[in-house]
DNA sequence: CACAGATTTCAGAAACTACTGAAATGAGTG
DNA sequence: CACTCATTTCAGTAGTTTCTGAAATCTGTG
C-alpha cells in the first residue's frame, strides 16, 4: 500500500470498523479510499493501493453500488469505470440509514405485524404478543420520525441537531397553549 | 423447539436479523426468547427451548451481559441463575444505542481526531484531511445530539418523535424572534 | 472437606464468509 | 467480425466464526 500514513491509517481503520458493521473489510477499505481521494479511481488503482486481487475489487465495488454508496464516472476517451463517493456527508449518511433501514428494520417490522395478526393460542402467547406489540410501536414511531426528518435539507437538520433536547422547551410551550385553548384541564408541569 | 408458532417465528426471525447486525444467531435467539417470556428463564430452559448446547447458551448469555441486555434474577432457594430482559423497550433501545456507539462510533471518532492533528504531508493529504474533518463534524454533531436527547424520559421522547420535522416550524419562529430582537436583517423565509 | 449441582472454559469440528486466479463475458475500434 | 482492453463470474482455497462435548472450576451444604 503506497498511501500517505494518514490515508493509510484511515483506510485500515475503516476496514476494521467495516467488519463490526455488516460490511466486510475490503468493502470498508475501498469505501474509505474513495472517500478521501480527490479524484475518482478506477479498479486497478484500487488494486494497487490496497494490494488486493482484481476480482475482489470488482465484487466489492458491486456491493458498494448495491448500497448506493459509490458514484460511477467516465472520463472522456477512457473506457474504464471510475468511482467516487457522493461528497455531501449528510447525503452519505442518509443513504446509509436508508439502506440499513431497508435491510435491518423493515423485515422485522413486517414480521411483527404478521405475528400480531395471529390469534394467540395460550396465555404465554398472549403475553408474548403484548411484548411484540410494544416493540412494534417503538419501531414504528422511530421509522415514522425518521421518514419525516430525512426530508429536511442538511441546513435545517443541523439546526435541529444543535437544538437537541432543548426542543422540549417548545413542547412545554405548545402544551400550555393547547391546554389553554381547549378545556383548561391542568396547567402544564413547571 | 417446543414453542408456540408465534414465539418460534419471532425467535427465529431475531436469530436471522441478529446475524445482519453484529450479534450472532444464537445470541439473537436467546435475547428474543427472554424478551417474550413472562418469567425469567434459566440456562437449561433455554437449552431445551432452542435445542442448542449448554455451553453455547453459557457463552451467549455472557455476551448478552456484556451488552447489558439481560438482567440476572435469583429465586429464593434456587442456586441457578435466571435471566430476563429489561421490560421497558425504550430502555432497551437506549442500552443498545449506547453500546453500539461505544463499539462502533467512539473508536472512529478518536481515530479521526488523531489523524486531524497530523500535519498534512502533501496536497493529497490536505484534501483527505478536509474530508476527515467533514466526517468528524458530522459524527460529533450526531453524538452530541444523541447524548443530549438520551436523557429525556420516554414520555418526552415520544412527544418529540411525534412532532418529527414539524419541529422546524418552531425553528422558524425562533429565527424570526431572534432576528427581530437583533438588527432586523431580512424577514425569515415564508 | 467431600459431594452435588450449577456454570464456565477450551480445543477441536462444523459451518460460513471472504478472497484469489483462471476462464468467460462484454464492448468499443479498426 | 476479430482484436484488445476492461470487467465479471466462479470454483476452489484460505481464513474466520460459531458451536459442541468433555473436562475444569466454582459454590454452597451436609
Amino acid at each position: 500500500m503506497n498511501l500517505s500514513p494518514t490515508i493509510q491509517a484511515f483506510v485500515l481503520h475503516f476496514g476494521e470498523m467495516g467488519s463490526r458493521w455488516g460490511i466486510n473489510r475490503t468493502v470498508g477499505q475501498i469505501y474509505a479510499l474513495l472517500y478521501v481521494s480527490r479524484d475518482p479511481l478506477c479498479a486497478d488503482q484500487i488494486v494497487e493501493a490496497l494490494e488486493i486481487s482484481r476480482s475482489n475489487v470488482s465484487m466489492s465495488l458491486r456491493e458498494l453500488q448495491g448500497w448506493n454508496l459509490v458514484l460511477l464516472k467516465h472520463l472522456p476517451g477512457d473506457r474504464r469505470d471510475f468511482f467516487t463517493t457522493p461528497d455531501d456527508v449528510w447525503q452519505i449518511l442518509r443513504t446509509l440509514a436508508e439502506e440499513r433501514k431497508k435491510r435491518e428494520v423493515d423485515p422485522t417490522l413486517s414480521v411483527l405485524r404478521e405475528l400480531l395478526m395471529q390469534a394467540p393460542s395460550s396465555d404465554e402467547d398472549r403475553f408474548a404478543q403484548t411484548r411484540l406489540g410494544e416493540m412494534h410501536t417503538l419501531i414504528e414511531r422511530l421509522t415514522t420520525w425518521y421518514d419525516d426528518v430525512k426530508r429536511l435539507e442538511p441546513e435545517r437538520l443541523v439546526a435541529l441537531l444543535a437544538l437537541g433536547s432543548k426542543v422540549t422547551k417548545f413542547l412545554d410551550t405548545k402544551d400550555r397553549i393547547v391546554s389553554l385553548g381547549r378545556k383548561r384541564k391542568e396547567p402544564a408541569a413547571p
